[in-house]
This record gives C-alpha cells, sequence and structure tokens, in this order.
DNA sequence: TTGTAGGCGTTATCAA
DNA sequence: TTGATAACGCCTACAA
C-alpha cells in the first residue's frame, strides 16, 4: 500500500492540514516544520492520489483531445501543438480515439461529465451526433471544438473555412489563361467539410468557367484514388486538372496517372490538401490547400483552458483561412 | 451543480446506501425502490463522479496506452487491437503521446503511480530511462511492455524478435543462386531495435556471403532516405539490395532509385519494416519484414488485464517472430 | 429490506 | 503556527 497523507503526518506527529499546507507551499507553516514534512515525503516517496486530490478540488488537471483518426498525417503536429498550450499551464493531455463513431465518442464524453477530466477538445471530421454533445454541454462549458461544426449547439470552434479551400482550389486551377477542365474528386461527401468545399468549387467553377463540373465522391483511400483515374480518362474529354482532398487518395491518383504514362503537372494537375508528411512524400511533391492548423490547434488550447479558469464565456467562433502552398503537382 | 447520490437519496427519501444499491444491481433491495430510485436517476440525469467512485473502489476502469511516435503507421492497428481487448473487459482506454521523451513519459508514468490510471502499456521505440519505470514499478504491478526491453526489470513483455528480423533480411536478399552485395540501412542505431537487427543482418549475411556488409544510420526520415542513395552508389562497386528498417526513409530512397533512372527491383532491390500503410503506397509496393503487431498488441492488454485482475504474477516474456511480405520491390 | 456510519485520500474552514 | 473537523461523492460493512 502507498503511503498518504495520513501516513505521513502520523509519522511525523503533526496534523494532516500541516502536511497539506507543506506539501502545497500554503503559508502558515514553520520553515522548521514545512523541511521536516518535506524530508519524510521524500523518504517515503510520498505520491499525492490524483483521484482523493480531484475530488476535493473538483478538479483534475487533465484534459482529453478526442480524435476521430490516428491516421491522419497532419494530426501529430495538431497534437504536439495542444499539448505545448495545455503543459504551460499545468494541464496533462490525454488522447481519445473516437474512430468516428458516436458510441465511442459518447463513450469518452461521458468521461468527461464525469469528472475524469477538467475539458475535451473535440476534433471535427465525422459528425458524431449532437445529443450526446448537448447532453454532455447541458450544464458545463469545458468543451471546445476544432474543424467541427454543431449547428444546434453554442460551443467554442475554430474552424477552417473549407468553403474557401474549394473557392481558392477552383480559382488556382481554373483562373488562367491556359487553364483546363477541372475536376472535384471528395472523400466522404456527408462530411460537413466535404460539402462545404464542394459548394465553394463548384461556385467558383461556375463563376470562371461557365460550365459544370464533374464531382466523384467517396474517394478516400489509395486504392479509391488509384482506380478513380480509370474511370475519368475513359471519358470523351475528360478533365485535365483535379482538386482531391484526400492525400491518400491523391498518392493513388497520381500513382495511375504515372502507370498510364502521362505526366504530372504537364498531362495532369493536381491539388490536394494540407502540407503534411503524406503531401511532402508524393512524387512530384503534391501542391495544397493547407490549412493553418497548428494555429487552430493552440487557440483551441487556450480557449479551453480560459473556460476552465473563467467562468464567463461568450462561446465563440473562429474560422481560419487557407492558402495554397505550391508544390510541383500543377504549373 | 451536478446531482448527487446524495440529492437522489433524499428526493427518493432513502437512504444514500441504498440508492448505491439500486443503481449497482446489487442485492438487498426490493424491485419497487430499484424501479423508484432508477427512475429518478434518469429523469435527474445522475452521472455518478468517477473520481469518487474511483477512489472507493481503488479502481478507475481506466487504462492508459503509452506511445513514443504517434506518426508510426503502424500504430493505429495496435491501437485499435489493444482498445478491443479493454473495452471488452469494460476498460476505457487513453492515449498518451511520449514522444520518446524521458520526462513526458515520467509524467504519464506519474498518473499511474497516483491513481488516475489503473494500468499502463508501454509501447517501445526510444528507450525512456529506466529508473522511471523502477521508480514506478517499485510496489505495483500494472504495467507491460510492448517491443520495449528493459533488462533491469522484470515487466512482463511483448516483443518482436528484432534480431531474426535482421538474419531473415540478410537470407532473403543474399540467399540464393543470384544473390548481389546487400547494405543495411539502420535509423537511430541508439534503439534496441536497431542494434538487434543490425547483429541479425550482419551475423547472417556473414555466414552467407563471407564478406563484410556496409551499414549506414541514421537514415530516418524520407529525405535522409533520399539522400543516403547519392552516397551509396558513387561507390567503386555499390551495394545492389537494401534492407533499410525506416519506412518514411525507404519511399525516399525509392525515390531516388527512380529518379536515377533505375529500376527496381531490377537494378536495385528494397526490403522494408511491416506492412502498414506507407509500405502500401510505396510504388512499387514494398516487401517488407512483418511484425505481428496486432496480436501482439492484443495480448499485451491482456496481460495487463490479468495483472489487474489477478494478484499473482510471474513477469513473462513473450517472443514473437517475423516474416516477410512480399511486395514488388525485391526479386 | 433498509439505514447508519465509517472509509477512500485529499483540501479547506475554522478555532485554538 | 497548528489542529480538529467537515467537506468532496461514492461504496460497503454492520446493525436494525
Amino acid at each position: 500500500m502507498a503511503v498518504t497523507l495520513k501516513d505521513l503526518a502520523r509519522i511525523a506527529g503533526v496534523a494532516e492540514s500541516t502536511v497539506s499546507r507543506a506539501l502545497n507551499d500554503k503559508p502558515g507553516v514553520s520553515e522548521e516544520t514545512r523541511e521536516e514534512i518535506l524530508k519524510l515525503a521524500v523518504e517515503y516517496n510520498y505520491q499525492p492520489n490524483r483521484l482523493a486530490q480531484g475530488l476535493a478540488k473538483q478538479k483534475t488537471s487533465i484534459i482529453a483531445l478526442l480524435l476521430p483518426d490516428l491516421k491522419n498525417p497532419s494530426y501529430p503536429e495538431l497534437i504536439a501543438a495542444v499539448e505545448g498550450v495545455a503543459n504551460d499551464s499545468g494541464y496533462q493531455v490525454v488522447l481519445c480515439n473516437t474512430a468516428g463513431s458516436p458510441e465511442k465518442t459518447a463513450a469518452y464524453l461521458d468521461l468527461l461529465q464525469r469528472n475524469q477530466f477538467d475539458g475535451v477538445i473535440i476534433v471535427g471530421g465525422t459528425p458524431t451526433g449532437g445529443k450526446f454533445l448537448q447532453l454532455a454541454l447541458e450544464n458545463k462549458n469545458n468543451m471546445v471544438l476544432l474543424n467541427m461544426l454543431l449547428e444546434e449547439l453554442l460551443l467554442p470552434s475554430h474552424l477552417i473555412d473549407y468553403r474557401q479551400e474549394g473557392v481558392l482550389a477552383a480559382e488556382y486551377l481554373l483562373d488562367s489563361a491556359d487553364s483546363r477542365p477541372a475536376a472535384l474528386i471528395l472523400g466522404d461527401a456527408r462530411e460537413y467539410r466535404e460539402t462545404e468545399r464542394r459548394e465553394g468549387f463548384l461556385e467558383a467553377s461556375r463563376r470562371l468557367t461557365g460550365s459544370a463540373t464533374e464531382v466523384f465522391t467517396g474517394v478516400e483511400s489509395r486504392d479509391d484514388g488509384y482506380q478513380v483515374f480509370f474511370r475519368i480518362v475513359e471519358r470523351l474529354e475528360p478533365p485535365l486538372s483535379f482538386y482531391i482532398t484526400e492525400n491518400l487518395a491523391a498518392l493513388g491518383l497520381l500513382e495511375a496517372i504515372k502507370s498510364g504514362g502521362y505526366l504530372v503537372p504537364e498531362d495532369f494537375q493536381l491539388l490536394g490538401t494540407g502540407s503534411n508528411f503524406i503531401a511532402g512524400i508524393a512524387s512530384p511533391q503534391l501542391t495544397v490547400v493547407d490549412e493553418p492548423l497548428r494555429e487552430m490547434a493552440s487557440n483551441a488550447a487556450t480557449s479551453l483552458l480560459q473556460l476552465l479558469s473563467e467562468d464567463k464565456s461568450e462561446p465563440e467562433i473562429r474560422v481560419y483561412q487557407p492558402k495554397i502552398i505550391a508544390g510541383a503537382t500543377t504549373l
């Protein structure tokens, strides 16, 4: 059995409250007894029980980061940013893998609701069923949303302007003298970010070209990307440039183009998403619509810590702007 | 303020113990009062405080998975396996990003030692300084090691036979009629797994060819892999096949070879590590020395749950065997 | 079947 | 400067 504060008090021959004060650097303890107690604490390897501390202080100093997808190559950077901010404020960060499942999300939010964590940052992706969130929201404000929009709720949110991603992509591919017909290749079309990108892209391309745009959906894996190319080139007048939102799929598409003996970007142009290591390992390196994820993550963490320290809160929704980072898959 | 068990008792006009029994399906409550209490619990949205429960029961039903590297493309599978086993037994899993840092590792082990988690599985990679572990180990047995060997300690461990990986790799590349000189390209040479692979590879290649083997170390990133190729080909008699342990680097190497106008596997053969999505996106697809990570992870989780449920424990070290999975980068 | 009371390990409030 | 003592919210003998 581990040594407790009570044990320490007994050994030192003082009251528990004195030990507590000494260990927590609170005033009202003579230097003499404090030193004595600290010495004993080290000697007996005393480790305060965090459950008891949490219960007494109504605070665990742990925040959770709920992630829908562990394979997303941009998340390590996002996680590091959150950890940086949190650690600086004395919080530990744990990661929870929701795998995009409403049930798993609910299970982790349950831990929040039941005081295991002080707060959570929920990272978007698949929408996870607002009712769980609503339930968790009812009386506390200890959640921040990152790249997820839940219309029913008013939580502090940090999100990229996905619509603008679509607009930027269309303009980049279409707004030049020698622009060529472009297609849009989406992942899971039900996701918020994809519907937004689609709208932005379609609207901008209509404005620029006046003609309709082909859209392919459900292209998520590398293999999906590989396959879609052959569906595309059998058209009479195939599009010659692609805005493909999933980078793994972009790799597959790139591979398919090259295996068909075509050149990138001379024959086909490619535009992907987010400057992460996947975009970097593409050859040629992907041109991407980049998101300021690091900044967003830091700010989300700051938002959460603010929620936890203060009481007031006008849930703020902050929108971030994407930008193009040129690689070698576009002209 | 959330409603507590005490509140519920007051509302129902019964004792706290009765409420507790009713909610926990314990015997000794009339069906009538039980139903009444359950109804109230729902009505008032009662959520037991986990800190209090944990304190009373000395158990949180949470295990932590300490990961040294969030970019490792094999980890999502590993994590899913652990979660599967744990969830089936009523445990929740949280992920902790140690980033290979002894300090961060220590911080998370501190949470374990201080009752925030019931147990941890520590996934190898960079060795993290045995003294932290020793400290945490002293009186409890609630840790399991996965692909990490700490000689000073005797903890239940599940690890791949890295030495055999080296042997298999050498045999696969060298043990044929038309075998060609091979080189070994390692990542962080200080890591346990790399030293083992090196020994196995060198020993086997000495046995098979009788000649010395070139070794390159510190080749971790995609760019490292790209660069190392040019260091290699300027040799008079460059090796013609490579066992390269880091898959990101393997991608770079592959790229460099192709950019030099050479063919894979005709001119150069490549052997990587682990069948994961990185190996899959290589083109041609990488031949790899594969590790039964999924099985190892499940077993590690089972080990931990056993530790937590029983008291007895002969810390068992279980070694798993790698095998070659043929891709298209070898003949 | 139910209630009382003590304990889990801290922190915090009040007297002394 | 110190020490009782009551929280914090739940569980669990033991007694009624």
